[in-house]
DNA sequence: TCACTGTTTATATCGTGTATAAACAGTAAA
DNA sequence: TTTACTGTTTATACACGATATAAACAGTGA
């Protein structure tokens, strides 16, 4: 009998990979959020429920939550669990464009401070978007 | 009597800055070297001077000059001091434009999971690299 | 020899992230 | 009321990276 989870919701997280494990789980919650899989008003699994499927701390769980409900993306309430908020689609999108702002200006900056002009830069930048 | 100093170089570093110490040390000497303000051949300030200059330790200077010459772009020799490769410009400049193109993917990344479409994208990246 | 380089070693401190465990507190259904 | 879930709080601990201090070592050139 191998163990049945309904869905694992987000996948497996390391340790290797970039960031930390409480900033994977929060940016692949948001992107659940963002993209429509999570709507508002759903359930997110309990602190030992998530714990259990990602093989993390029950702390590293509720970093990532306290963190997310810092951004007015979800909430929680004592006994009855953790919820994505009415607004949470919204925010998740509003953060992620913001911090694609904030890396479009960083990435600006890289290639003028490696010698590109405006003009280059531009065009440096479709290359890359258009590449994928 | 004002210490004088022949130039500082590079401005002060903060631990409460983005990145750490030694790694703020690593960006601001790329800079300098891609921007063509320390040319190739040019002395770099010993471990000794720096770590008085910006008031951090000897062992962060050195893991910033380490870090350097892991990528080509100064070399050291014990007695004599540090120094600008001859492609040290080129390297900075090349180390530039890739950290550049991955800012742009992960921002367009970031916007795809925010909803955006590839044309969205484009004008996005065309106003904020332009608001500048 | 002297005065400067970079190099190495050893020890220590600090903060962050993470883990374990236990107890506490709120909610809802049997 | 009991049970079984929730989230909450507390305390302790460990690992790791970044940083610091200090001292000694080693190469270079005036």
């Amino acid at each position: 009998m191998s163990h049945d989870r309904k869905s694992l919701l987000i996948g497996p997280i390391s340790p290797a990979a970039e960031g930390t494990l409480y900033q994977q789980i929060v940016d692949r919650l948001k992107r659940e959020i963002s993209e429509g899989r999570l709507k508002p008003g759903a359930t997110l699994p309990s602190f030992r429920a998530l714990a259990e499927d990602l093989l993390v701390s029950l702390i590293t769980v509720k970093r990532a939550y306290e963190e997310l409900e810092r951004e007015g993306i979800i909430f929680r309430r004592q006994g009855l669990g953790t919820f994505v908020s009415e607004q949470g689609h919204d925010r998740s999108c509003e953060a992620k464009l913001n911090t694609a702002r904030k890396l479009f200006r960083e990435a600006a900056r890289e290639a003028a401070e490696a010698g590109l002009k405006l003009a280059e830069i531009l065009e440096l930048a479709h290359q890359v978007i258009k590449e994928k």
